[in-house]
DNA sequence: CGAATTATAAAACGATCATTTTATAATGTC
DNA sequence: GACATTATAAAATGATCGTTTTATAATTCG
């Protein structure tokens, strides 16, 4: 009945959210996004509205495919071991050379440049984290492998906190080398 | 031998780190530069040369008149006096209200968008606060209030990890009460 | 095949961007 | 008080922003 579509939805998507992590919402133009996709921009407003749109669905894309994987060792080893291999991803990332941090995280100093909608998603990704960890922590202390006076949530809230330091950290090209010994620091705080 | 000038540097770079602060570099348009400080476009120019120019200066303003008065604790008291006192402001900082950051790690997740010699500058500012902390760390290990075995070059990665942390846990309206709890956490991880 | 429908290509839109230019106002020196 | 010098005000610059429109190409159904 009409014609056949030329792009997918998940390419485009897959292409947006490289171009968004890579440059930052407001540095990438709707040229840009044209260009690195392949989509025209006729099709681009037919898909998605407008670029608020595209970015909202970007980072929808984003947090399934990308953390997704990241937080399941969060829900599959809900204690101590899932959290040692979590923050241990998230540190080997801050560490790696290409590192561009975390497409939610790297607008969170900068959500009046994006959508009401988009800033909750990267809130509400947040909280979901923070609630994971809790969740492990409190398992942990079950477990004996955090102290009995600990408080579960205030020792996921440091996490969250070392994650988003971890991240905006990772920029510095300098400090690539040391990153990896923070592992013990921030795990060591757990146990006191 | 020429007309005078109806404003000043200071008062300039007073309103122009205030707007940067608010609202990034990149979403500060020369309109809004122009409105905010009430200097006119010609002499804005003559004065910096262009927004890079600007936006230089506004940091190195900044990190003096800012920053300086907050760092001055560890040069003045450079052991776990300082270390507590550095950190319990910038806690205080992250769990106010009206809290905007820090102008120049509100820039760190989008250093494109910045000139070179500003992303250095904030390098720099980095570097130069991590060198006080393992300063400050050195010292109280020699007091005996840290641990011995410790390295105060890793403690320091950590403080300024924590600090970057803080500066983004921050953005979370939501999560304003618990941050004054991460005090406690960071300071135990210093001394096991 | 022709009509209806949707995708694509490409040009055009007004708004805003950083910056420059032009014209005028104020100051100090001779 | 005229001249040289610099600051300010305001308009104009070309480039680029996000978005819309117009025209054409491809597909399905009757």
């Amino acid at each position: 009945m009409a014609r056949t579509k030329e792009y997918t939805r998940e390419d485009v998507l897959t292409k947006a959210v490289d171009l968004f992590w890579q440059q930052g919402y407001r540095a990438s133009s709707m040229t840009d996004i044209v260009q690195a996709t392949g989509l025209n921009t006729a099709s681009m407003y037919k898909e998605f509205g407008d670029k608020d749109g595209l970015f909202e669905e970007a980072l929808k894309y984003y947090r399934v495919t990308i953390m997704g994987p990241r937080i399941q060792v969060l829900t599959q080893k809900p204690n101590i071991e899932g959290i040692k291999a979590f923050l241990e991803n998230v540190i080997n990332g801050a560490a790696s050379g290409t590192y561009k941090g975390c497409l939610m995280m790297n607008h969170l100093a900068q959500t009046h440049t994006i959508s009401r909608q988009a800033a909750s998603q990267i809130n509400e990704f947040c909280e979901e984290m923070e609630g994971l960890l809790a969740t492990a922590l409190g398992n942990a202390q079950s477990d004996g492998d955090i102290p009995a006076n600990k408080d579960p949530a205030a020792l996921a809230s440091f996490i969250m906190c070392s994650v988003h330091g971890l991240v905006l950290y990772g920029r510095h090209a300098d400090k690539k080398s040391t990153i990896p010994n923070l592992y013990d620091v921030i795990l060591n705080a757990l146990r006191d």
